[in-house]
DNA sequence: GTTGAAAAAACAGAGGA
DNA sequence: TCCTCTGTTTTTTCAAC
């Protein structure tokens, strides 16, 4: 990982789409170079995948939350959550909750759907996300 | 939005660099009609953006935890947060904390050295990532 | 790491259901 | 409108260095 590996990871980030011929110009390295380089980043796994974003908004979901939620049947939890397409991320945590739940519904109301059915493996604490002011950050972008 | 346009979506979020020609190749449909397709859906806003996901713990970040926040500075304490490499997601948030986000840091010492830096803006409630289920769930698998 | 030729993919226009 | 077909340009791959 030199810093010609963190510019094309850095136009990877802008637009994972980019064909390498056009890294190779911004970057002034032959086209086989770069190709080499991004092959041997995968091989390491410094990337994992290359991922399309879609609109949540865009696709009929207006609302999305955190939910926290403390449960004993772990197992059976995770299974429910994995078939709930609503539940988009989830994490186990630390702290007087257990999991940790990002959610995308379409409205208030079906997140109130999804809290109804959940509420057979334990409790929950909901926190409402008013607005994301940023959710993109380029992981290498560090002053060192 | 057809299901033709959710099976691209859908092979897009396998991997967002698959060429075209075998997209077009795994729908049975010609390359010109998916490359249409994929510039409306682009022009809509439904793509938002094509990302490289990169891996954490191959970049030296050992440490993931959401920090709930509550300031009344508001202006001053989201500038922090842009500012601050560690924190890669920020949200404004309902309920008794105001903002949530989430944070990579190399150690756990490094995220309390984030906690300290952060204290004079209010005060924050720790939810450190034990391990990830699931962060990539694909929007459309939807059961309609 | 570079160059250069062959193969593959993307693009752009014409025309059809 | 949405698609296919086709020729041209661009990109990728692969060889040799």
């Amino acid at each position: 990982m030199d810093q010609i590996d963190a510019k094309i990871l850095s136009l990877l980030h802008e637009n994972a789409r980019m064909p390498i011929s056009e890294m190779s110009r911004m970057i002034a390295m032959s086209q086989p170079a770069v190709t080499e380089r991004l092959r041997k980043l995968e091989e390491q796994g410094i990337i994992n995948a290359y991922r399309v974003q879609l609109s949540p908004q865009k696709l009929g979901m207006h609302t999305t939350a955190f939910v926290m939620f403390k449960t004993n049947s772990c197992p059976d939890f995770i299974t429910f959550c994995e078939e709930s397409p609503e539940i988009v991320e989830l994490y186990r945590t630390s702290g007087e909750y257990n999991f940790l739940m990002k959610v995308l519904t379409e409205t208030t109301a079906s997140l109130a759907n999804l809290l109804d059915k959940s509420n057979v493996f334990g409790f929950s604490s909901v926190l409402i996300v008013l607005s994301t002011a940023f959710e993109d950050k380029n992981l290498l972008k560090r002053d060192k």
